[in-house]
DNA sequence: TTGTACGCGTTATCAT
DNA sequence: ATGATAACGCGTACAA
């Protein structure tokens, strides 16, 4: 581990002066012979500049940081390259920080990336305190929130409407003829719980179409948004279904509680969709490629990634520049699990299976919804 | 986006020197009512300390670095969550860089990162060049490598066999009846690429178990590591197929392949286990979820992760300490999808589908080897 | 073209 | 206990 190695000790060694290292080293003009003698010195030397000092002087670090609750979660991930695609060309490096596995303070966190670590920050944070809101709003670099800033900060915003895609979903399985649907959220002091629990309610609150043609609605909360929640879950709309009407259906907060709850469903042999129907939320890569796959709502996470490196990249070259709003429509992906036909179910059982017999027995007494998807 | 706070406005509204301002802020003691005028006057300007004049006056910048290749890939995700733990209590922040999108230097990212940005980093490369082990030894801050250094790096380093678990892959395969076994690597110009390719390749040479019970081996290249490719792969074995005895086996280079083209197969209407069993390697959540649960060796990633961390941490508080490789063992994980009898497989299936029908008619044709997992 | 000198914001040393 | 000031390493304005 060899000590730093500093201007100074490549201007000696070159036998010029501090200004002619950095001037060479930053590509501004010099005589050949100074030029080259610098260059030398500095390789043989493995000169590397100091970030730290860099930055002070320079004022900005050439970096962005992008700050999520866990980026083991699919969905943020595929936000992530979202974001890693709007920054092509930026310059800047991307610095990803994973928060939530460490009770401290997203606010430090905040504090501390946007005062001379990061020069900009885009952040989709899963809770959403006023302290949050306030330090992202005294922030002395461009914040760009995905997700919900609350109604009036004067932040850059991509936003999506989870609560209408939940409401398709629902309104997708009342059309495809299920019965008693169960909603399996996310912790509901989230934001994406707290919405997402809206569509619901709306969905299945009376007066809805939901109500009208008597579905009956129940709503578990997992522990928080991963399979192993939703597997657990399960029991928890087994213990709903012993009173009366069986649940046949399950909307979850997200694929990952879905695909947990779906696999501890089938491992306790119902059939997917034959008996249950399971929507996810939030369209990862292995909702298409779990069997039965996935229906979910996108919330095009990639590209509200996009969207808000875009917004950032224009708030850093224009920091007068208006505040925005940027949206993003959510959109129901009908695949196999809601028992729905779609052509890649056709596609995934040429030859008939246990499962798509059940299938096609439920889907005789429903009305059919023909989306090809996937 | 408020101006930057200095210590000096903070000073100048206390009415105190900055010094003065320093010694509060940082917990040295003071008069109370100092204290008192300090905190508030801090507060009102809502000052925060500048990371990069922090960093570097005090030579650290409480940062920690996590480098991997792609962040969306699970295992390096499960890697991290390992890191996270082993770093828990360190006072450090972690950041961490997902450098396979963009095509600049990875050198330049160690040397932009291990020069006042972070006090030490955690680098898995997925490609290892000369210039990169030159950059990792030449960092003026502790390095830790997860994977293979190279022969004679003095670096420390957390390792795996990842060829002995592609080996005991192959065994399982062969002691559960197949007969002819594909390995579908990812690029072989990458580390683990190069080291599953030549625990295949040993495990089915001339003189091997393989090769004296007459296994049929052939290998596959998908274009990376993921989903897609394997998806894409799947037609490359089917090619394979055409010749005389059919593939009944395949060994991917990790899970993300190997569930990709189990889906292609499955999608194709072949049966796993039945017509073609599957392993993977990285032991990745979904492994358990897909169904057929894949059989994979585990090459304990997050354990990896958090000795990686230990080893750091370590030579943080003792930068002359000798350097250390530490060794994870691999771990073959049986489940469905490779046709052998496991306990998962008897839960997964209380009433008989079509898939495990075809698994039962096989099996009876195989030596049984019962392992209880999941 | 090159060198000297200053300042970025912080912490720490040394007087007072 | 507190204030003035040096120093971290860099880039650059200004002088030469």
């Amino acid at each position: 581990m060899p000590r730093r190695t500093t201007v100074t000790e490549v201007a000696e060694r070159a036998g010029v002066s501090i200004a002619s290292v950095s001037r060479v080293l930053n590509g501004l003009g010099a005589r050949p012979d100074t030029e080259e003698r610098v260059r030398r010195a500095a390789l043989e030397l493995g000169y590397v500049p100091d970030a730290a000092a860099k930055a002070l002087k320079l004022g900005r670090s050439l970096q962005l940081a992008f700050a999520v609750d866990d980026i083991a979660n699919p969905v943020y991930a595929q936000m992530m390259h979202g974001v890693e695609s709007g920054l092509l060309g930026s310059g800047s490096r991307l610095l990803v920080s994973s928060t939530g596995r460490r009770p401290d303070d997203l606010v430090e966190l905040v504090q501390g990336l946007s005062r001379g670590a990061a020069d900009g920050l885009i952040i989709s944070p899963l809770r959403r305190s006023p302290q949050l809101i306030d330090a992202l709003v005294k922030a002395p670099v461009p914040v760009v929130v995905i997700g919900d800033a609350g109604p009036d900060a004067a932040l850059d915003t991509v936003r999506t409407d989870s609560a209408r895609g939940v409401e398709a979903a629902v309104a997708h399985l009342v059309a495809t003829g299920r019965r008693r649907i169960a909603f399996v959220n996310g912790p509901a002091d989230t934001v994406p719980g707290r919405s997402r629990l809206e569509g619901f309610t709306r969905a299945t609150a009376p007066g809805s179409d939901a109500e009208r043609a008597g579905i009956r609605a129940d709503v578990v909360e997992a522990r928080d948004f991963t399979v192993a929640a939703g597997e657990v879950a399960w029991s928890r709309v087994v213990a709903a279904t012993d009173e009366g009407t069986p649940v046949d259906a399950v909307v979850a907060a997200n694929d990952l509680i879905a695909l947990g709850l779906a696999r501890a469903a089938l491992t306790a042999g119902r059939s997917v969709p034959g008996d249950l129907a399971v929507v996810g939320v939030d369209d990862i890569e292995m909702a298409a490629i779990f069997r039965p796959s996935l229906t979910t709502v996108s919330l095009e996470a990639h590209e509200r990634g996009r969207l808000a490196a875009e917004l950032l990249l224009r708030r850093l070259e224009n920091p007068q520049a208006p505040v925005v709003g940027e949206f993003v429509a959510p959109r129901l992906v009908v695949r196999e699990s809601s028992g729905a036909p779609t052509e890649a179910a056709i596609e995934a059982a040429p030859t008939p299976t246990a499962e798509n017999a059940h299938q096609r027995t439920r889907q005789r007494t429903r009305p059919v919804t023909p989306r090809g998807q996937r």
